[in-house]
DNA sequence: CTGGTTAATGGTATTGACATCCTAAAACTA
DNA sequence: TAGTTTTAGGATGTCAATACCATTAACCAG
């Protein structure tokens, strides 16, 4: 709805990255298992973000990924963007008819554009450490209520 | 993005009910015609807005769809919701991990509820006749710089 | 009234995009 | 050199978008 299925598992594995001994390199085949994301799907997605520099991966055994920088410097957006390139959700006519801009508004022009740039200032405003501590919180407390959160 | 292709089909076949003369039967191969959209689509989506009373049908030679209320009296959110069922968006986990509530919110839950909001507010707060207006100015324009608006 | 024509209706097939999986190659470690 | 893990691409599955077709209801000509 808000980004595809790619970047909703994206940004799962990066929180779990982000969670870890800082430096330390990940396997995916650990990231997919703890996150319950289809391995080959993932392995996909994270290449992109590979080669965007958001991550550092290394082949072979005791190979992995790791984040390429602090976990406090990458944010949603950083991981989103790339994979849907949502940069251009600008040009979008939300009614189909385009091109739809200032000059051509359509009726819902204005106010999607209001909500467009919120869900792009809360992407940017949100860093991986932010999400990391919280997200830890909702799963032990679905964990106490017996839930498995998928 | 916002909403599924058929709703945006469903809200330019509305909106071009809306513009033609109060209870005039318009025949759907008419509206699929002149706003580009393919018959049997939205042949089907429709049947949907018949069902909820949104439209009048008539069957048989010169039969055809007609607004069930006046323009003013129809909201993008009544088209949308019955397609759609964006209803329980509200449930829904951006980041997969669900449930997804005020009890057990994911980092990112305040943050996308307050934007549901605005987006509920915003297709609330529009009717056919705010559309009418205004989409056809847009259509003028562009039709002036030479485009075709699909 | 009756049969033929028109248009909506509803169920079912086809298509296409995206999610998922698989195979093979490249790179690294030991 | 053997085994492990990322990388890369193609193959398969799945679901929404789209097209088709038989049916039903309304209208019209005779």
């Amino acid at each position: 709805m808000l980004y595809s299925k790619a970047s909703e598992y994206a940004i799962r594995a990066m929180v779990f990255l982000a969670e870890q001994p800082e430096g330390e390199l990940i396997q995916l085949k650990e990231v997919a298992a703890r996150e319950n994301i289809p391995f080959h799907f993932l392995a996909k997605t994270m290449q992109i973000l590979s080669r965007r520099g958001l991550v550092r991966s290394h082949r072979g055994p005791r190979g992995g990924f790791c984040l390429a920088r602090g976990g406090d410097e990458i944010t949603l957006y950083d991981i989103v963007d790339p994979i849907d390139h949502i940069t251009n959700y600008d040009e979008t006519c939300i009614l189909g008819i385009h091109p739809c801009n200032d000059e051509a508004p359509c009726p819902l022009h204005d106010e999607w554009k209001k909500i467009r740039r919120s869900i792009r200032l809360t992407l940017e405003g949100k860093s991986l450490k932010d999400m990391a501590g919280r997200l830890e919180e909702k799963r032990a407390l679905l964990a106490s209520m017996g839930l498995t959160g998928e």
